[in-house]
DNA sequence: GTCTATACACCGATAGAC
DNA sequence: GTCTATCGGTGTATAGAC
């Protein structure tokens, strides 16, 4: 009688496939921007040609869609990992927390465009990539619950001002630092806004 | 002998096809998106072959360029009717400056994506076309400069803010008031970080 | 000068042979 | 599962008609 083997290789193997070709169109977004990502130059990447690359995804938007997922993957897990437990204080608190979203998002400009703006025409993330900018957005939630702020309001106030530097940043000044010294400014009028003890200094 | 004559049929003709194509492209650009925007799509609505274009326009980019000077020149005219000239409080003022650039921005998305988003691959504003930009935000320069506002940081923290509010409403909440509603907070409390006198109310 | 016809190289996507 | 061939679309270049 033939059983099943405990490891399915077939699906591994394919899973492998998938891989390498999402590393293929990481690889070329950073490189040639996100619209350099074209099918022919992704199966030429990985050994193949373009139409074989349907047997894997359905569609190029398959593709941009499984990376949807995995950056926004990343990132939480990076908040995961990065946000502060129980900090000094909620003012230093906020400020990891907008620095770690600054930072990962001006590391890599093709996917902060991927996950944040709507530059590719026809994009909408599926419910499944989806999720876990959904889990991410929740964290940051949950740390300021955590300061006490609890209003639905802090928390699109605080994604609407760290998301205008990070937009400003990589707009007018890439690869500078003009809107990443106000950081600390920004942060500090939104804790005061929002009634959290003042820090050692409100100015920077 | 022969006089020239004092007004150039010639040139006031091309410059009504000119203006024929970008009106349609406007129109294209609002009802279908901004890559909508075809020289096929475009040069059918002015009643032409798409080859015709390149009469009136050297490139595809340079429509969308005549376009971002429009759009900008556009916005300029409404900052300057619309910037409050010394009005009751300083508050006010920056509330007013920021509420026109919002709305300006929200009534129209693929005017504000051609502005201030790089949505358009290859697209780069030509120095001609940049021009009304840097007008505009001389103009609000002046207005901050007015209310004693000279640090540079001032103007940049005030853009951030502000686009800040404008992406996420976009982005998150199109057609929607979620992010809107707290303009006045953010106005709030960025003339409270600029040492401004307080209004009636730091909370909206 | 203005427009058309034609062509080219690229794109995402599909059909069907192997 | 990967290939070749092909389709309809894009922006763009150019030769030539009027």
């Amino acid at each position: 009688m033939v059983v099943a083997p405990n490891r399915d290789r077939r699906a591994e193997r394919r899973e492998e496939t998938r891989r390498e070709i999402l590393d293929a169109a990481w690889l070329i977004a950073r490189q040639e921007g996100l619209p350099g990502v074209t099918l022919r130059a992704v199966a030429a990447r990985v050994g193949m040609r373009a139409p074989s690359l349907y047997s894997h995804f359905a569609s190029k938007n398959a593709i941009y869609d499984a990376m949807f997922g995995q950056a926004w993957t990343e990132f939480d897990a990076a908040a995961a990992a990065g946000y502060p437990g129980l900090p000094a204080s909620p003012r230093a608190a906020l400020t990891g927390a907008a620095k770690l979203f600054f930072d990962f998002a001006v590391s890599d400009l093709a996917r902060y465009q991927l996950m944040n703006q709507r530059t590719i025409p026809g994009f909408e993330p599926s419910p499944e990539s989806y999720a876990p900018a959904v889990r991410a957005l929740g964290r940051l939630r949950s740390l300021l619950a955590d300061l006490g702020l609890r209003d639905p309001a802090a928390l699109d106030l605080f994604t609407a001002v760290t998301g205008g530097l990070i937009d400003q940043q990589l707009a007018n000044d890439p690869g500078g630092t003009r809107w990443e010294r106000l950081l600390g400014r920004v942060v500090g009028m939104y804790a005061t806004e929002m009634g959290l003890p003042a820090g050692p200094e409100t100015r920077q």
